[in-house]
DNA sequence: CATGAATGAGTTTTCATTCAT
DNA sequence: GATGAATGAAAACTCATTCAT
């Protein structure tokens, strides 16, 4: 199912104009994904919304899928390159510390990026998310690893495998900004408290 | 858009005959669900699945969307009684305890009612199923407000929101069956302790 | 199209019982076929209204086209006794005076057997219908042919061909009580005066 | 019933090729619908019979009734630009001139547009097709009023409930040439003779 | 690069008809 | 005779994808 053709890049576009119409697919590829969900969402209404015509959506991204990892990718490596500018200041900070900076970053990267979660929760094709999945939860274990007092062996990857899911939480909380806030504090604090304790 | 059609009871069959059907039917829907998702998953497929003909399958379920509610419906009716049996017990409990034993009651319902949260996060339709989590919420926060000694005011609710999205997050570890049991034991010593702390 | 299954008279029932079922059964469907059209009407629809099961409904009509066949052909032969027991009353009659009863019958008779014209008029089979028509159109002018003074050579068949499809069109103005009694009386007397003139 | 979806208009082709495909589907569509009525019609029929692809037909008919009324709408919209063009020239007419000029007027146009009728007296949705035929019965109803001498009140309005249904009686009479001609003239015979005796 | 009309395979849905009870 | 669950062929409708302009 996932074919050659479906991972293949979009073709880079050379002109700025080009740039930009791309983005604009993709960020309405991006709305459209979270309020309806991928396969609910038509090509033509994604080009729709971005002022396009379908055939320029094509010209582009040569398949839905290909559309949906390229966001995914893009957005992907977006956040890997947010987590390995945390890698620095992680350095000796301790492990509450760095879940809470780890919570900030997460949080506005959800933001700005909201169709991330959507696109690497995908049902079908395992393979592709998986490894995606493995290497978001290393990094952030990476950066567990750093903590003083370093964390019990392993705990830095369970947690790897926990923050990120945590995040969506409060987000799906829509149209109840108290409860949603405070859920977000709860978490945080439930996560600094655990990692106060220590880890036996 | 969700119109009476698709909110139809199924037929609710009178021969013990067709209560099997229908069950089989229900069950195959919510496997495929889980393995495809939703939308990629054909009705067709369903029915073949539970070796039933096509048409069988719409003489109990009228709407694809109607089979998705009905299997939903039956789920959090479920699940709602698993939590109106805990009522009783949870009196007077720490709300660590109550906590643990919510986890345990969690993890085995999911265990068995597989479709349960891709159905209740289906993207699109608010309403219908925001009342669903919103009871399920109330259900949860009845339990905790039950604790000795009490908890903090919207403490109770706010655990009610994150509790059972807890749940699904070692469920996702597919194929790493190590990280999967050590992510569980993790996240429940976090909630125990985040309890057992206080909450200011 | 029109298969021998399809103008195969319904299995007569031997019992009362079974008889009072048949004519039910005739009544509903003709109902419907008025109310939604004959396509447009569903065997369960039919069964159901008039209190039966779908089985119990192709235990006497093997097909949907036997049904509307049967009640087309039992409407049919009604019209075409009457239209013989009006024979002997005709003769001598003027001509104004045989279209003003044949008024009154077609009038009553079609209150009282309202799927006939929808069901002779169906599209596709020509053929079966097509010979209805022309052994009304022959009653009708054989009608026509005694009444004294004679009409005109072939102005009996033309009659023939036009008085019976003048009667729905004030039976189509439902909802307008008045115009359509003015309409009646309006094509009666247009008639009457057409037959009083002679037919140069 | 009549949905909004339904009633939508075929998306206005922009281009000349477009025009042309549209009424290269309505035509198809008509004439099927006369052929074999409306249900018993396919879509895939339609199309195949205009040289297109079943989506392309979709692409300007969102439904079948869609297109139904679409054409509806234009034969409708037809006829009644025709009539209107009547008006001028029906001033001061007598009355039995006016109706033979509407009878020449339903003649050449039912020929052009034999689905009309049909389309028309579709069962089931009341409503929109109710105005259709009172709009059609008031601007016939407006040409008899300017008839010289002026014709009994009510009639004007009796008379336009009727012509418009005297016209297809011959046309039903498909396959008999000689005896279709002889009831058109004696139609148009009778009216004449009706409208010159005077309305009392 | 850009466009949007056209395509047709694939889905959902309907309903006449059958048949075991 | 009576029942109604079950069937599956056929119809309506959708939408990713192509391609001529």
């Amino acid at each position: 199912m996932a074919s050659e053709k479906a991972r293949a890049n979009p073709r880079a576009p050379q002109q700025k104009r080009g740039r930009e119409r791309v983005a604009a697919l993709m960020a309405s590829a991006s709305m459209l994904f979270v309020e309806k969900g991928f396969e609910a969402t038509t090509m033509t209404e994604i080009a729709a919304r971005a002022g396009a015509a379908i055939g320029t959506l094509y010209l582009f991204f040569p398949t839905k899928e290909a559309l949906a990892n390229a966001i995914l990718a893009e957005n992907a490596e977006a956040l890997s390159a947010e987590l390995d500018a945390l890698q620095e200041q992680a350095k000796g900070l301790a492990p509450a510390a760095i879940a809470d900076t780890l919570f900030d970053l997460l949080g506005r990267f959800l933001a700005t990026h909201p169709a991330y979660s959507a696109l690497l929760d995908l049902p079908g094709d395992e393979g592709w998310r998986r490894r995606m999945r493995a290497r978001r939860r290393e990094q952030i274990a990476a950066l567990f690893a750093q903590a003083q007092p370093p964390l019990p062996a392993g705990q830095a990857e369970r947690l790897a495998a926990i923050v990120p899911q945590l995040m969506p939480i409060p987000l799906a909380l829509v149209g109840e900004k108290r409860l949603r806030d405070g859920v977000l504090e709860e978490l945080r604090l439930m996560l600094a408290r655990h990692l106060q304790t220590g880890g036996d």
